[in-house]
DNA sequence: TTGTATGCGTTATCAT
DNA sequence: ATGATAACGCATACAA
C-alpha cells in the first residue's frame, strides 16, 4: 500500500509492520513511472545542455565541477538529473527540440547550461512553466532564474589588484562582447580603472573567444602597442594561457615585464610556471546555488528567486 | 492513437494525416511515464557515478569529455542520460543504493563511471539482469561489459620511447596498485622493458594515488637513487606534472637531466613547459564505445559484447 | 484507521 | 485497417 511509504503517520504500527514486512520480503520496489504518471512528478530534474560538437562552449574545462556540485546538491534531496537528449521527432519544429524533451518527461525543474549561443531551442524555455534556472545564461521569468559569478566585482578585483601593484598602462583581452560574462568582466574592470584614473584606451581592449589561440593572437596584437602596456588582463585562464606564450614567444618576461591576470582559475592557473594571477569563481557555489534555487521553486507556489551572482576571490601567483 | 506514431505502415494515409493534423493542433507530446509503465522501456541509460566529496574518483580531468562523447552519442539514437541518486530509502540495506535506483527507473541500460574504489553498491549492479557498460572497471557478466583504454599497450609505448631515446636508468611512478589500470600500465611499462633488457629495479618503482602530490613525493623518492635515474614514466599526467616539479625544485632540467613520459593527455600536459610528453587516451573513444556497447545490447537478446581496449597514442612532446 | 474504486496516458490484445 | 478494452503500477478520493 502507498500509504505506508508515503504518509506513514496515517497507518497504524501493526499494518505498517506488516506491509513494510511482506514489501521486504517480496523485494518490493515503486516503479517510478507509474508513480509519475500518477502524480504528475517524477524526482527528476532536467539538464538541457547542448553538448552539439559545432558548437564549443561545452568544452570549458570547469563545468565538470559545477555538475559534480549540482548533481551531489541535487542528490541529497532525492532528484536525479536527467541529461535530455533534444527531442528530433521528424515533422516537428526544432525550435522546440528541448522544451518537448522537457515535457515528456514531467521534469520538476531545468537547469540549462549555457554554451554561450542563445540558442532559440534553449530560450524558449523560458517561455514554458516549468521551473528553470539557467548558469551564466542571464535569463528570468516568473519560473526562471539564473546563476553567475559575479563578473562585474570580478573584473573589479583584477584592476584594482594591477592598480595597487602600482600598474599605469593596463590592457585587457575580453571573452566575445556579446556574451554575458564577457561583457560584465569588462564593465567592472573598466569601471575600477576609471574610478582610480587610469586610463584604457580603445586599442587596449582586443576581444577573444575565450579560447588559448585567441588569447595568444590579442597578446601579440597588443605588444605591437607602443608604448607596450605593463599588465594585461585577460578575461579567462584559458587566453591568460595563450597570452602567457605569446610575452615568452616575445622574448619578454612575466611578471618583470608584463603582469597577467586571468579569470576562472582552472586547473592550469595553478599548475603553469610562474603561477597564474586570477580572479577564481566558486565552481562547486555555482552548481549548489542552482540546485537550491531550484528547490525553491519546486514546491510550485513560490516564485522564482532572484538572480544570484556568486563572489569571486583573486588568487594571486607568480603572474604579477 | 499510437499507432500513428508507432507503427504508421500499418495505418492508412487518411487517418494518419487527420491523426497528425490534430495532434499538431492541440499540441500533443506523448507521456514518457505512460509510456514506459506500458512497455518497461524508458528510453533512459543510467549513470551510476558515485560523486560523493570524500570519494577522490570524481575529479579526474578528462571524465567531462568521456561524458560529453556518452552524451552526445546516446542523444542520437535518442537515448537520455539519467544520472541517478542513490536509493537512500531508510530501513534498506545500502549495498543496493545503485541498483534500486536502476530498477525503481526502468532504464534500458545502466552506465558505470568508477572512482576506483571497486564500491560492493557498484559491482552489485553487475548481477543485475540490466544491459551494463563500466568504465575502467573490469567487470563482465552476461549482461555487463566494460570498456578501458588499452593500458598495457601504452605502457608499453611510454617504455619503448624512452629506450629509443636511448635511457637505461629508468624508473617509474605507478598508480595506486590495487586499481586495474595502474596494473595494467605497470605489466606493459616492465614487459616491454624486460624484453629490451633494460632492468627495473623494485626501488625504481613508486606508487602514488593518481594526483600531484603524490608525483611530486615520489620523484622526491626517486632522486635520492644512486645513480638517479635518468628517465621516469608517470602513469598519471598529474603525477607527472608533480614530478616535473620536483625536478625543477632539486635544481634538475627537463628533459636533459631526467626525461619524464606522463599517460592520460589532459589538457595541461601541453600546456606546461616544456610541453609534457604523454600516452594519451582516447577520451572520445571511450564514450563513444560505451554507448555503442549499451545499444547493442539493447535489443535485450544479445550477449554482453566483449570488453574493448581502446588503442593509445604516444604525444611526443619537450619532457623526452 | 482501513478497504475499494477510479484515473493517470500509453501500449497491446482482441474483435470487428 | 480500425475500434474497443484490458493491463501497466501507483496515488487518491471516497466509503466503510
Amino acid at each position: 500500500m502507498s500509504r505506508v511509504f508515503n504518509t506513514p503517520e496515517v497507518v497504524s504500527q501493526q499494518t505498517r509492520q506488516l506491509v513494510l514486512g511482506v514489501a521486504a520480503e517480496i523485494g518490493y520496489l515503486p516503479n517510478e513511472s507509474a508513480r509519475t504518471l500518477a502524480t504528475k512528478k517524477s524526482n527528476m530534474v532536467g539538464l538541457v545542455w547542448d553538448t552539439d560538437h559545432r558548437r564549443p562552449g561545452w568544452r570549458h574545462p570547469f563545468l565538470q565541477d559545477i555538475l559534480v556540485a549540482l548533481k551531489s546538491a541535487l542528490s541529497a534531496h532525492g532528484l536525479h538529473l536527467l541529461m535530455l537528449a533534444p527531442d528530433q521527432s521528424p515533422g516537428l519544429d526544432s525550435e522546440h527540440r528541448f522544451l518537448r524533451a522537457v515535457q515528456r518527461h514531467n521534469v520538476d525543474g531545468v537547469v540549462i547550461i549555457d554554451n554561450g549561443s542563445r540558442d532559440p531551442a534553449v530560450l524558449a524555455l523560458a517561455d514554458a512553466e516549468v521551473p528553470c534556472v539557467a548558469l551564466d545564461l542571464r535569463y528570468t521569468g516568473p519560473t526562471c532564474t539564473y546563476i553567475t559569478s559575479d563578473n562585474t566585482g570580478g573584473g573589479r578585483l583584477a584592476a584594482q589588484h594591477l592598480i595597487e601593484r602600482g600598474h599605469r598602462r593596463i590592457a585587457t583581452i575580453t571573452g566575445p562582447l556579446p556574451a554575458y560574462p564577457a561583457v560584465q568582466r569588462l564593465d567592472g574592470f573598466r569601471a575600477a580603472l576609471a574610478e582610480a584614473g587610469v586610463p584604457l584606451p580603445d586599442d587596449a581592449v582586443v576581444s577573444g573567444d575565450w579560447y588559448l589561440d585567441s588569447g595568444h593572437a590579442a597578446m601579440k596584437q597588443l605588444l605591437e602597442r607602443d608604448p607596450r602596456p605593463t599588465a594585461v588582463f585577460a578575461a579567462g585562464d584559458e587566453m591568460a594561457v595563450g597570452a602567457l606564450r605569446a610575452v615568452h614567444q616575445a622574448g619578454l618576461r612575466v611578471p618583470d615585464d608584463i603582469a597577467i591576470v586571468g579569470f576562472d582559475d582552472i586547473e592550469v592557473a595553478a599548475l603553469i610556471p610562474p603561477g597564474l594571477t586570477t580572479v577564481a569563481q566558486d565552481k562547486t557555489g555555482i552548481g549548489t546555488s542552482a540546485a537550491e534555487a531550484l528547490l525553491a521553486m519546486l514546491p510550485g507556489t513560490a516564485a522564482a528567486p532572484e538572480p544570484t551572482a556568486l563572489p569571486t576571490k583573486l588568487i594571486v601567483r607568480g603572474s604579477t
